[in-house]
DNA sequence: ATTGGCACTCAGGTAGAGCGAGTGCTAACG
DNA sequence: CGTTAGCACTCGCTCTACCTGAGTGCCAAT
């Protein structure tokens, strides 16, 4: 076991780390922080810390950086997190306000992490799986084209343009549109593709063509979204904090770009644990993320959870705040979308 | 007047320069090109560009840099645009083929636009502002909630959810939508506001705040989207070619991504011309972007011009390919559109 | 267990030397 | 008059050598 005070230790030199980004000393860390020992002392706790790999020596003899294994018990064991500062709630609070549509209140979110921790902020949507359907319409909005939209429980709208080989005639749309609802209101999108089984049989041969068009359509709706929209907010800040990366940013910028990996990554996390989840540094297996950590939050709708949100950024972050926030951004947007 | 001689070594110059980085010093001109003459003409004719402020030297002695004057001059008159390869050309082709919708054509057109230039690619958004309305919908998917929906000629879709504090009725709704479908069918986006100058007055007194609660989520829809919409791909360019740009990139990121710098940017350049325009280094009156040169081309939608796509990137670019692979990609582009 | 003392390490800064690409100028040339 | 060879000069880079100082590990003393 660790003896209490070299876990003090590590506590300080993750806090000096952090504020300075320079290798931390025994010796400035007694004079920064009251223990009542020499640097002498404090080296022989820093030697035990470093046999447990907790922080590294970037070169012989200069001062000591934590290692991810080191954030990792930080946060875990000693990284209380400390609450929001009023000014940081009361801002939060303005900034969710007065926002109706999902659209807006996910972009105000995004910006918001952002601003808040001074990192890459991205928020993923609402999973369109863990939703029904509220509604289906099927719009004629020209003399080949119809206008398909899906309405889900989660305040989540789809729409979609379809144009046809042959002319519409209103009848057919409307029926086609009437036995849709039949068949879906109310039902899981899960489920959706089962309940379709049979449906083109009700309608004449003549319509098979168009119909099939449309629950296609339909279907790939449903389907596309299962791996879901992220919406980004403060790349800038990966650019202003390049130091903290080893190599270049731009293979980052990349990945971050190429939504995939980045839902790839929260697919991993997803699995873990509720509330806040973390990973740091080479924790992520994409290597890409191998100098970043990340830290995610679900964020929930009539009691159930359906999509993260958080922040990505360099391993030398300060996770007590960004903790902090991604979680207070999270119970905020959770009750932010209560309204809907 | 210039000389012609003079002339063809500033396009070595920028010929050269774009290609290897360093400033190009005579000897290696005379070496790399063909004019019949000695370093030391070359020299004469240097000094003569310098006067004239078309290149200028890092240091005293060594090689030139053209300046953004230089580079205007090297676009207006020497830089003949090279059509683009075979390759090129049937990797366009591939690309753009099988999208219906224009969500889709447009993020395509954005990747494919980033990936011909390695630059940082940009397509607005069809203005909703020169299109003319094709149908509205009205549609309830809740009991106090219903669907704004406007479609444009221009295949621009767009949808809000209105929250109302009653319940509403189903005849209410298909009242409302029927008046509204009939005023405003055909009507230019801009005569809308007009249109519905006296619409409430054909409901009665207890129906007043909804149909303004209506009327003000749809103005709210066509003006809130006269400041239009930007998609972008491939930032990670930016960093990859950090380089080149004197100072940092995080200013030209957050402004990137703070849509409505660029959207400055490309006002400013509406008024310019037709075809491809172009703004080199500081002849941008943006801050940040002084050491970036933009180029830019409309695209059209039923032979009128509805919004714009280019890309950015520092000013030492390949203008030529630069400029011919946006060309091409607009003239696709607006023949994907002819499909709509 | 803690501490003072001490020899050792090594990154980073400074200074000087040499190199070489490139320039501007001048005088000669066709 | 445009072109050229020659030449002295500039100055950014690179390499080397050296020094400094923060920081370490270890050991013996408390």
């Amino acid at each position: 076991m660790i003896p209490e005070r070299s876990l003090e230790v590590l506590r300080a030199i993750v806090h000096d780390y952090i504020e300075t980004n320079q290798p931390v000393g025994s010796k400035s860390l007694v004079e920064r922080h009251s223990f009542g020992v020499s640097p002498a002392t404090i080296r022989n706790d820093m030697a035990l810390l470093e046999d447990e790999k907790l922080i590294v020596a970037p070169h012989t003899s200069s001062g000591r950086v934590p290692t991810d294994k080191g954030y990792r018990l930080f946060v875990d064991r000693l990284g209380e997190v400390k609450p929001l500062s009023i000014p940081e709630r009361s801002a939060i609070e303005t900034f969710m306000q007065g926002s109706s549509d999902l659209d807006e209140v996910l972009g105000r979110t995004v910006r918001l992490l952002s601003q808040l921790t001074d990192q890459v902020a991205m928020v993923q949507y609402p999973s369109l799986e863990k939703g029904s359907v509220k509604s289906v319409e099927l719009l004629k909005v020209g003399e080949q084209q119809a206008l398909l939209i899906l309405v889900t429980d989660i305040s989540r709208i789809q729409q979609h343009l379809i144009h046809f080989d042959k002319e519409l005639d209103d009848e057919f749309v409307a029926n086609l549109r009437a036995q849709m609802v039949g068949a879906l209101q109310g039902v899981a999108l899960s489920q959706v593709a089962a309940k379709l089984e049979d449906f083109a049989s009700k309608f004449g041969a003549d319509r098979q063509a168009a119909v099939s068009l449309v629950l296609d359509n339909l279907l790939e709706q449903v389907d596309a979204n299962r791996q879901d929209k992220i919406i980004l907010a403060g790349t800038a800040n990966l650019a202003r904090r390049e130091d903290d990366f080893k190599g270049s940013i731009s293979p980052m910028l990349e990945a971050i770009e190429e939504q995939v990996v980045l839902l790839k990554l929260i697919q991993e996390m997803q699995a873990e644990q509720h509330g806040v989840s973390l990973r740091i540094g080479a924790e992520n297996d994409i290597e890409q993320f191998s100098t970043t950590s990340v830290v995610l939050s679900g964020y929930e709708k009539e009691g159930a959870e359906v999509a993260k949100l958080g922040v990505l950024g360099p391993t030398r972050m300060n996770y007590s705040n960004n903790i902090a926030a991604v979680r207070a951004v999270s119970r905020y947007l959770t009750q932010a979308l209560g309204g809907f």
